[in-house]
DNA sequence: AAGTAATTCCGTACGGTGTACGAGAATAGC
DNA sequence: GCTATTCTCGTACACCGTACGGAATTACTT
């Protein structure tokens, strides 16, 4: 991220924003909601990036004032956040667990594959998460779950969960990466040649020889399966 | 992130970055370097994290005018590129490959972990890679020398050099972020009880369960060895 | 020696960002 | 009706990346 850092943020309490009460009983009423404005940012972000999710462009999209938005939320990042959980609604994967616990994985892992294609943002954004928001937390419930089988304890079981979300984003960080750069061949077309000369140097033997070999072209989905299957079934059951 | 989006950036060309003539035959000659400016970077970025890295900042330490940093870089994107690169030349694995990929692969992990702690805004600036520097591909070769007696091809070698770089990324994050929370006890409290609550609402048994187990006290550099292992170890050679 | 081209240096300025502040508006309880 | 409470949002500020253009400095050409 060119983004912030996140060493010295004044962090909003999880409580105060995900377990809020339903109504208060005294003011004015709000004229919008926190799922309202998370879904505008949502659509704002799969249309045109991450980038134009803006304070002023997520509220004029949704009929209201700048600074209306900050009734809603504390930050920026905590909008970031809804968002997430927002989207993580979306990965219902229905029928698990089945007792097959590889099998199970590698499900899930699709779903959020797929989940990340279709948010392309998504990616990018969780590096910075903060907490996990209900939905989330649904999610994460399934995977235990999933992961009854293997007798792991819970300590090792949020971790094989958050070894499988940090792989699955960020192998589609780089799938996007690559889909956006071959839209532009002049780029793609100047970052081989570049390749090339390093290769020619001679000093980078082992490199010139994988770029030499002609590269058999497979499907992203295919590659991406490849993958999976070699971390899953790595995966010991404890 | 909440950074910027991938998809619509004037990127520069790799050629022009990285294989640059030695020296201009005419003109004032620079009175800096690009190594200076992204060690100058670096050095702020480690101590007061990425969101400090501004061209004014980065310009005003080297004790430059703000708009001179535009002649050695077209963009603070590529600056940022020109960081990573430079503390790639950091770590160096001697003696490899051994001739025990799975071992030297666990090594090479190791060492980019060890980076990316010294160099915490390491895995928040990865995602947004465009192309990799000399350094960076110095250490692809080392990689690929040590993935030689699996056989496989250069594709799949390829691939798992960024399955490798991804989870380690991944994994440090988590780590960074964790470790920045347990500086703020009240936050983390305030999370505890967060997750207690949901826990107790009888809707996620599972992660009930998970909180409710005695997490036995394990270190870091344990966790992130174990979880290695079980990638690693997992990875089929064929 | 003089001129010209190339390159770096950097002050100024512009549009855009997150958000602090505070004055108004709308509601509920007393 | 009064007051407390909450949402609305115009204005303002500091800061960001960077486009622009003139001054400075060098090397090549004549």
């Amino acid at each position: 991220m060119a983004r912030g850092d996140a060493s010295d943020a004044p962090r909003v309490d999880p409580e105060e924003l995900w377990l809020r009460p339903a109504r208060p009983r005294r003011g004015r009423p709000p004229a919008f909601s926190r799922e309202a404005i998370a879904a505008a940012a949502v659509a704002l972000a799969d249309a045109e990036g991450l980038g134009a999710v803006t304070m002023r462009r997520v509220a004029s999209e949704i009929g209201a004032g700048a600074m209306s938005l900050y009734s809603y939320v504390p930050d920026k990042e905590t909008l970031v956040e809804l968002m997430i959980d927002h989207v993580s609604g979306e990965h219902v994967v229905p029928g698990l667990p089945t007792g097959d616990w590889r099998a199970d994985l590698k499900a899930v892992a699709h779903a959020q594959r797929a989940l990340m294609l279709r948010h392309p943002w998504l990616p990018a954004a969780l590096p910075g998460r903060r907490t996990l928001g209900p939905r989330t937390l649904d999610f994460l419930e399934v995977v235990l779950a999933a992961l009854r089988p293997t007798r792991l304890d819970g300590g090792a079981r949020l971790e094989v969960f958050s070894l499988l979300t940090g792989f699955v984003a960020g192998h589609v960080a780089h799938e996007v990466a690559r889909s956006a750069a071959a839209g532009e061949p002049d780029r793609a077309a100047a970052e081989a040649r570049y390749l090339a000369a390093v290769a020619a140097d001679g000093g980078h033997p082992e490199l010139a020889e994988v770029l030499a070999a002609p590269a058999r072209p497979t499907t992203p989905d295919e590659t991406f399966a490849r993958l999976l299957d070699r971390m899953v079934d790595g995966l010991d059951a404890g």
